[in-house]
DNA sequence: AACTATCCGTACCTTTGGGTATGGTGAAAG
DNA sequence: CTTTCACCATACCCAAAGGTACGGATAGTT
């Protein structure tokens, strides 16, 4: 192998990047070229087509996303901390070669314009809906719409925020005191 | 004025439409003329050039998100009837000629590709924040957090549901539900 | 009837981005 | 030293989209 070649990898993470900087349009093989000072000729070596590349990005988000997250969590024996770890873990945002803390709403705007990217975010938002329903149920909240207003509050303030003062932290720290003294496990 | 004339709101309906189904990258000119029924030459009549049709969609966004919405709910006199109302109008999407329910969600996607939208979009944002602020205010909630609480759990549920199973409504129910017995006027 | 302003269709130019073909270069194997 | 293969640069083609110039059609005006 020769020492200064590019990966897969490399060309994903600067997909990220771009999507997380410019939106779905900075997606775009000149662009991502320049920025790894490279050429198209590297591109269409790792990859077939545009649309090979996205399924390539689509798989490694999925990664970032959910990972191994959701079994770390599980491990944690205290029902109340595992809730609180949960969204500490959800806060926590890609490594910044992966386009940092914009790249989740930047993902779901990509999504709207996209079928493909839809559907991967779907599955995400369930396998994650999912494993916030069991740390609830686990602290006696049996309503299934809880864990879809949690996480969509964490969604929506994430955007809110991106354009308007405040931090996460304190809109999420706000929403647990309404569930009651039992949830907020410190 | 010929009888099937254009005008620039049928260009900017037209828009709107477009950028709910297919997304920012679906507010191009031969398209928007395709739906039409008409070509270039009566875009670049009404408007300058894109840049200037984007800037009239935004004006009249400010419009059909926020309108006099704000104003009908403070003459409103029962604080709880108050923040039911809004949430009501909150939930009430834009007419089908202009995206209808898409429109919300593809905006604030569209927001996040283009500073100029960006822009707008934080300041009908600040002007909602304030006007939810005002009535829980009225209803003995004075946490400024709580506003972005509900706005984005309003949001991020919209978004969210879009690709899963569930309806807004319930989830802001639930959600009031956490607040007292206090605020749920119905 | 002639004139004018409004409104729009057509032809054309230019740029940009996806895609392909092909040749070149360095490292490692023989 | 030569061959091979992984990796990439260069040049080119093509389609699509923004933008411009100009002419034609229609309604109202004088």
């Amino acid at each position: 192998m020769k020492r200064d070649s590019l990966t897969k990898e490399s060309w994903i993470a600067a997909g990220f990047r771009a999507l997380a900087a410019q939106g779905p349009k900075g997606i775009q093989i000149k662009g991502l070229a320049a920025e790894l000072q490279a050429t198209k000729g590297s591109f269409y070596w790792h990859f077939k087509d545009i649309a090979a590349f996205q399924a390539a990005m689509l798989d490694r988000w999925l990664d970032l996303a959910v990972g191994d997250i959701l079994s770390q969590v599980a491990q944690e024996p205290d029902p109340a901390k595992r809730l609180a770890l949960l969204l500490q873990e959800a806060a926590a945002s890609a490594p910044e070669d992966y386009g940092g803390q914009r790249i989740e709403t930047a993902m779901r705007a990509w999504a709207l314009a996209d079928g493909a990217v839809g559907t991967q975010l779907a599955r995400i938002d369930q396998m994650r809906l999912q494993g916030l329903s069991a740390v609830l149920a686990d602290l006696g909240h049996d309503d299934p719409v809880l864990a879809q207003v949690i996480y969509g509050a964490y969604l929506g303030l994430d955007d809110l925020q991106s354009r308007q003062r405040g931090d996460v932290a304190a809109g999420l720290q706000c929403l647990l005191g309404l569930l009651g003294p039992g949830a907020r496990g410190q």
